[in-house]
DNA sequence: CTACTTGCAAACTATTTGCGTTACG
DNA sequence: CGTAACGCAAATAGTTTGCAAGTAG
């Protein structure tokens, strides 16, 4: 059996940096979908000359090569995450905290939107807002 | 029979201006899902000494009084839309281009999520990407 | 060796804010 | 009149970029 592998070549160097294996590897050890500046600050440890421009450089060739999705996650600022498989997310509306929601995913829904429209579509975005636990505890 | 009206005290002021009715009024006049640039320059025409922060502030109060909605739509800049019930986007993923969608909104789908997590849900947001018409014609 | 990547610092972009003046109600 | 809103300009915040030096392959 021969295994076609999609290795689209990404235009993007196939070189390795410390600081981008660990940018990646921080992704992958959480749920808290984070943002450049909590990467950075988690990193200073290990690599007390780190840069805020190599954290952004680095997610944006990681972005690129399809290993990481950056969350325009409604505030000011973005986050990243490393679970590329598709699903959806909930986002506390009052601390902004963002979790992923694994409610499954409507697959039909683009094929019916396609068939409503001139647009050729390539996908769709849930996000649920509310208040999480600890939102809701406090008070107002 | 009574008719409860729900006019919650926005607790912002009632005092109009002649530049931010003209705002609203933009804002209602148009399915483009503007830019506060746009606004900006749209109006600068009637008013020559406009000023940017102008708009934005007064696009800031037509939201709070729940007149006016702010789209993070997944550009670097936000936009804004007056069409206020509950409805659905499509983004073009190459021009950025904003279309109102009008899939029937999954009523259910909140208290459905509902059971599943200890958010309190409020709402939720679906947005379809792809390629507008325009953008399909061109080339890569 | 030779690019790709880094750290540093300056630049950029969208938005917000302080302040003295204008004008709506 | 009093105070919300204005125009102007400076300030923020998050992100991007130019450059000289470092480093992975």
């Amino acid at each position: 059996m021969i295994t076609i592998m999609n290795n689209t070549p990404t235009h993007t160097s196939l070189r390795h940096s410390r600081q981008r294996d660990e940018i990646l590897a921080l992704l992958r050890s959480t749920t808290i979908h984070p943002t450049a500046d909590w990467i950075y600050q988690e990193m200073k440890r290990g690599f007390p000359h780190l840069s805020l421009g190599t954290v952004y450089r680095n997610l944006a060739i990681l972005v690129e090569q399809g290993l990481v999705r950056k969350l325009e996650s409604g505030s000011t600022f973005d986050r990243f995450e490393a679970r590329m498989e598709a699903h959806y997310h909930l986002i506390c509306s009052r601390c902004g905290a963002v979790n992923d929601f694994d409610l499954p995913v409507y697959e039909e829904i683009n094929e019916r939107a396609g068939r409503m429209t001139d647009f050729q579509i390539q996908g769709h975005k849930i996000e649920f807002f509310g208040l999480c636990s600890a939102c809701r505890a406090q008070k107002p």
